[in-house]
DNA sequence: TAGTGGTCTAGACCACAGC
DNA sequence: CTGTGGTCTAGACCACTAT
């Protein structure tokens, strides 16, 4: 038969999936058992095998299912909780919430790689890099000290920029795209000089995030930003 | 024509991702740039359409192109960096690093919920929840103070368990699978009680992670992790 | 109306696992 | 060997968009 099964407006792939779904989340099915074969699956739905086989290949690519060829397909292991934090251009994320939003770049130089940096760039050491360090405000109230250093292999018209009007990100998002990164969360208690920029006391816990990010297969941008502890979060959900 | 035309071993519908995605990595289609066609990509590559389809519909799935029913399919907008901070249980994570973890229970207890706890559970003040607070070591140095509120129709059993052998989150994990999360990450001062749970002075930098999970269709736990903000991070990759 | 994506079919060949 | 998943074909009907 070659007409359109679907009886109300759902895909049946779709229905499929909510099928599985179902047995998995009603704890019918439990982890590491064996879900019914393809073969099965066209047989109970009557519908063909490529259907079959979109709905579980989705679920296995969500991490709902593995397969294994020769042998079939069973529920995944529990998955852990993977917490998605979207860093978003600060600019953006802070005209979402309404307030305005302002940069004040406190420093912007061609700079020697020392040990350190060097290591994170990949590059010798002396190598020249561009640094910039610039101040985000909400509302008139500093929120973040971005620390940035950039490779000018990467973004050759960083120094050029006017940070006033856009951000790094921005710039950087042109100039270079994105290609991959590793970053950290952590705590830290602020230096002086980051206190003074964000008109906190010295010590006051801060909310810490580093990251490398990678562009045409090289490092791009180090770039460590500060947050007042109690002025700042990061949230998001899963599932 | 029925045969196989992979040459190489790599699927056909994957040779057209890494084409399409080529093309995008080269700078050659932009943000928002139309791309082929399925027709037109079914001509080029000499397969049919399902082949091309798949390709196009994973990178859809992927967010590096979005389609448009009877218009066309574009360059998605530059994905922002989404970093993937993976929730462990802190035992397995200890563990993975070839060190010894231990659990303290400080306390177990029934307890009813307050104004703000009942909010966030979505019970009415005074409903009964399960209440766990309790250290965790890493080779013998105190790294987390977990605490944790349960709601007892998720996980009957709660109190009951031996938490200086599984953690809270192994036990919930059987017992009330999780549907979704809610989370926070923030850098907040120590308060007095945590600080001597950690063994810290009070008000040292701490990195804090809230969450709230939820288990068919209730809030299963809502949860509160303070770490020494210098000896703990969160750290991942994306891309 | 022509072109796009969204879905589905009824076959097919292959690699691999388990008996 | 049989049964599993992995992939592919050459058609099809439909809903939607743009002109």
């Amino acid at each position: 038969m070659d007409e359109q099964i679907a009886q109300d407006s759902t895909p049946i792939f779709q229905r499929i999936k909510d099928y599985l779904l179902g047995e998995i989340a009603s704890g019918r099915w439990k982890e590491g058992d064996l879900v019914p074969s393809e073969q099965a699956l066209v047989r109970q739905f009557g519908v063909s095998r490529m259907t079959v086989n979109r709905a579980v290949r989705e679920l296995t690519a969500e991490q709902v299912l593995t397969r294994r060829q020769g042998s079939g397909t069973y529920v995944a292991p529990q998955k852990y909780q993977a917490t998605l934090v979207e860093i978003r251009n600060i600019a953006d994320e802070v005209r979402a919430r309404g307030h305005v939003h302002a940069s004040h770049p406190r420093l912007l130089e061609q700079s020697p790689a020392g040990e350190a940096l060097a290591r994170q760039f990949e590059l010798e050491p002396g190598t020249p890099l561009f640094h910039s360090l610039i101040v985000h405000d909400e509302n008139g109230q500093p929120i973040q000290v971005e620390d940035r250093w950039v490779n000018p292999a990467c973004a050759p018209a960083y120094l050029e920029q006017d940070f006033a009007r856009i951000t790094p990100n921005e710039h950087l998002m042109e100039a270079a795209p994105l290609q991959g990164a590793t970053y950290s969360i952590e705590a830290l208690p602020a230096p002086r000089e980051v206190a003074e920029m964000l008109g906190i006391a010295p010590g006051t816990s801060c909310l810490v995030l580093k990251r490398r990010t990678t562009s045409g297969g090289r490092v791009a941008s180090v770039v460590t930003m500060w947050h007042p502890g109690h002025l700042y979060k990061f949230t998001g959900s899963v599932g």
